[in-house]
DNA sequence: GATTAGCACTCGCCTAGCGAGAGTGCTAAC
DNA sequence: GTTAGCACTCTCGCTAGGCGAGTGCTAATC
């Protein structure tokens, strides 16, 4: 597997890669020679292509079929080959505004972002909501609802809420709600939720035995929230139907494993869990997991104040627009990130 | 349009209709003489059929195939002819457990109904989340961010909670923010939020101008969290790619419109907001409503404390197997209902 | 030695043609 | 009113043949 290949067969490798990734279609020689420029006859590209296909860069569908890329040839192809397709400036200014408007809150962004993607790309999107786990407590709130329910909320610095609503036999006064808020309060500011399972706890408890008579309930309480809280996770998938649109699609029943895929949460939320941090192209049998031979997926990490929370992406055949798709996905986590971060400080400050 | 047919036209179109139910193929006056047994020979049955063709109740997709039941047809077989299933003690009990493992979240419990709908009836599954405009107002809570941001909660009597981050450039005191709450509080309570925008408003707005010194702020405040509470109804939608499981959906780009239907919320919400009190079966062209010809819906409103608050239902094919799906839909319906209205109990007690 | 032209060959796809099967409508007999 | 029989129609699946695209090889050319 010679990692480097001479200028003609890049050339020649970009062109058909190129050319695959909109028509879909096998491309031959003569296609070629016909198609771009390259001061070459068909004969000689044929040659050039057999050696391609002799490295495992291109592969024939059948016998006299052109060749199409393997995965390996993308791999190569998005590592080193491809240009990158510069996003305009109003492109990048749409993003701004479609984010911008629905600043307010971290759901609604969320879920714009990925009816973003999918418009831009035309592909469907998967977004990977804030991962709660890293994110730091700020506040909890305690509402009374009746005698014996009680509105617990926990704020993130990410500005997430999270809101659970917990039955409580043993009723407890007004006054002992504000002292358990109070408490909670003061232990828990700037602790990340990761954190917050057992260590503290006990520190709290002790504290909280010294006021004999609520502890049992306010442990009960507290564990109950911290229990359910950051188990919130979600992935979102948007505009699924659209890879429907890719010609590679029309055998149906090919794919049926990919559209279970998607409908399974978990599946897709191991899928980009395994992408945080950076941004990835993952490309055909590069994705072992679970009917998504066949297909690529883009992401990009997006962070809150230089901390990664969440992933967005989208799904699509191996014969994906990279150079397209690339740009997109990372500009869009980019603002994304800027966006939430501003909403952070703001929250902060 | 004779509305009563003879009893053995009724049998033989409720047998046709049931057999293609199944089977997704044009059904002959053979096939039925040989595999139910109506006593009659085929001759008699093509007779029968050709009356029922004449009455509209069945078609023919090209000379020579068998008959297919008509929209009409299927409307006359769910008025008329169709027995339901009974649902097992089983399956209810099924319901019942899902729905109970999340009782605890509202969010959670929609989004497990979805779930569960399509996994008992293998058709894509809508919900209409409650619709918060009949919600009843039970208390607000303004709980501060920063300086300048402030997070707005709004419970309603359902249990739901709504948030949102207001951001604030005047600057308020806490002292303030305590008075502004109770204010609201005292005023709003047991209000539906649905009357709440302009009647209210100015009712408050006078009541406010007493105390002079947050004049402005409040009511900045107070219309900030009117004017966007209550939106948040969403459609969910689940399983969409289980609707490519149907035979007739092989041909696929028949059904791009529809797909692309499932994609927008808006198309769904209306849809499902026409059927809102009671259950529902539409069919076919009876969904004039963009791209659904072809296909039906099955709906079922929810209620808490008999308030409709949202609606449930499927979406399949015209074939779709109403006998079946009807219970299953009313079934998860009144059981989430009953789920509903207890939780809400709970929190006015 | 690299490049190219030419040519025979292979293979998938499209179309036409054919036969089988299923289902119908009609007529005549029961 | 019901049924048997029959001719007719239409779809579907299969096969064969022609077409086109593309290849690999060889030999000629630069």
């Amino acid at each position: 597997m010679a990692s480097e290949l001479d200028p003609r067969k890049k050339k020649i490798l970009k062109v058909i890669t190129d050319d695959y990734i909109v028509s879909a279609e096998p491309v031959g020689s003569r296609t070629i020679a016909r198609r771009y420029d390259l001061g070459l006859s068909p004969a000689t590209i044929r040659n050039e292509m057999a050696d391609l296909e002799e490295g495992g860069y291109l592969e024939q569908p059948h016998t006299s079929a052109g060749r199409i890329p393997s995965d390996q040839g993308y791999r190569y192809y998005v590592d080193a080959l491809m240009s990158l397709q510069q996003l305009s400036e109003k492109e990048i200014e749409r993003i701004h505004q479609e984010l911008d408007r629905h600043r307010q809150q971290l759901e609604s962004i969320i879920h714009q972002t990925s009816k973003l993607l999918v418009q831009m790309t035309r592909y469907p999107s998967l977004v990977l909501s804030p991962h709660s786990e890293d994110a730091v407590f700020r506040h909890i709130q305690l509402v009374r609802l009746s005698d014996t329910a009680i509105l617990a909320l926990v704020v993130t610095d990410s500005g997430h809420v999270e809101n659970k609503v917990i039955e409580f036999e043993g009723g407890i006064s007004d006054a002992e709600l504000d002292r358990i808020s109070l408490i909670l309060n003061e232990k828990l500011r700037g602790i990340r939720l990761k954190d917050l399972r057992s260590s503290l706890l006990s520190e709290i408890r002790s504290e909280l035995i010294a006021h004999q008579d609520f502890y049992n309930e306010a442990i009960q309480l507290l564990t109950r929230v911290i229990g359910t809280t950051g188990t919130k996770e979600r992935v979102y998938i948007d505009g699924a139907t659209k890879i429907l649109e890719q010609p590679e699609f029309s055998e149906l029943h090919k794919f049926k494993p990919l559209m279970d895929a998607l409908d399974e949460e978990e599946r897709l939320y191991k899928l980009l869990s395994e992408n945080i941090g950076g941004t990835f192209v993952k490309i055909g049998s590069e994705n072992k997991s679970l009917g998504l031979s066949g297909c690529s997926i883009v992401t990009a990490s997006y962070e809150i104040a230089g901390r990664t929370v969440g992933v967005i992406g989208v799904l699509g055949p191996t014969r994906m627009d990279y150079a397209k798709v690339l740009p997109i996905v990372e500009n869009t986590a980019a603002i994304l990130s800027e966006l939430l971060t501003q909403m952070s400080r703001r929250c902060s400050k």
